[in-house]
DNA sequence: TTATTTTTGCAACATTGTTGCAAAAATAAA
DNA sequence: TTTATTTTTGCAACAATGTTGCAAAAATAA
């Protein structure tokens, strides 16, 4: 967990990860840092919306995505969120093997660290690229 | 896997399930039933483009859904997919423990009904109400 | 300080999700 | 079989999200 995404500033983050320094993509990391939850295109939107135009956070995201600063997380409502990597994701590269835990009555969606993907046997001549799980149900703070 | 809903005609599967047997709905089941992979909306769109409206598919998949004949299958690229349910999943109350893969060369996505979902622990304060497994990689046919 | 490269904002268009409403179709009742 | 009732459909309309092109602005390199 001790992850350089979740403890250093954005601009040093974006320094190391050979990115330019904008008020935009700082911006969107400071979120990503605050909020212990992962966030939507739209959620950014919403937060930075006097600040950056839409297009310009849907590129961010895309760029942090591909440099592995941030990783992909399912939804069953089709909305995509996203979550700081927490492992060594450089290049886009990304190796997550956590679970994620979406709450049906607040909404929020958590990387549960701590949970590993268990093994899924598949038809052998299938070749397996990448596990997806999502559990959905109740958090702690709903219950 | 028996299910009757790859074996039954469409229009004794509507009115088994209490549905109204229109045009629209037996079209969209026999498109399920011919073909092996699930299907987005996108999909049926073009299959029916000339035959029916975009929000009467629309509709008919969130019937089908909600009167448990066929289940959301989540995918890595925000669009969902859409399969018959195998199990009884009647009045909208799905029961379905079987992993979904998906195919990055042909993009089409299955299920895998003898790949049953693993025990996944979470935080024993969570509640866990469902659990999905989208795996994806290349499927047999592409290799 | 200037030149080069990248990022941003804006316009524009595509896809999907979603609702309201009146017309059409399906089923129930007479 | 005809009429009444209920449901479904098509269409208009709007929201959210994804996506590209392009010129202006900003960041970095020279
Ligand atoms: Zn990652
Ligand atoms: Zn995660
Ligand atoms: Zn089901
Ligand atoms: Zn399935």
């Amino acid at each position: 967990m001790p992850s350089i995404l979740k403890e250093k500033g954005p601009e040093e983050l974006l320094k190391k990860y050979h990115l330019r320094n904008t008020d935009c993509r700082v911006k969107i990391l400071e979120s990503f840092q605050q909020f212990d939850f992962a966030l939507s295109q739209g959620f950014l939107e919403e937060e930075l919306k006097h600040s950056f135009d839409r297009v310009t956070i849907y590129r961010t995201l895309k760029s942090f995505l591909e440099n592995g600063l941030i990783h992909k997380i399912l939804d069953n409502e089709g909305g995509i969120k996203y979550a700081l990597c927490s492992d060594d994701c450089s290049g886009g590269d990304h190796h997550h093997s956590h679970v994620h835990f979406k709450c049906e009555v607040c909404g929020q969606t958590v990387c549960l660290e701590k949970s590993t993907i268990p093994d899924v046997k598949i038809p052998k001549n299938f070749l397996v690229d990448e596990v997806n799980v999502l559990v959905s149900g109740i958090c702690g703070k709903c219950r």
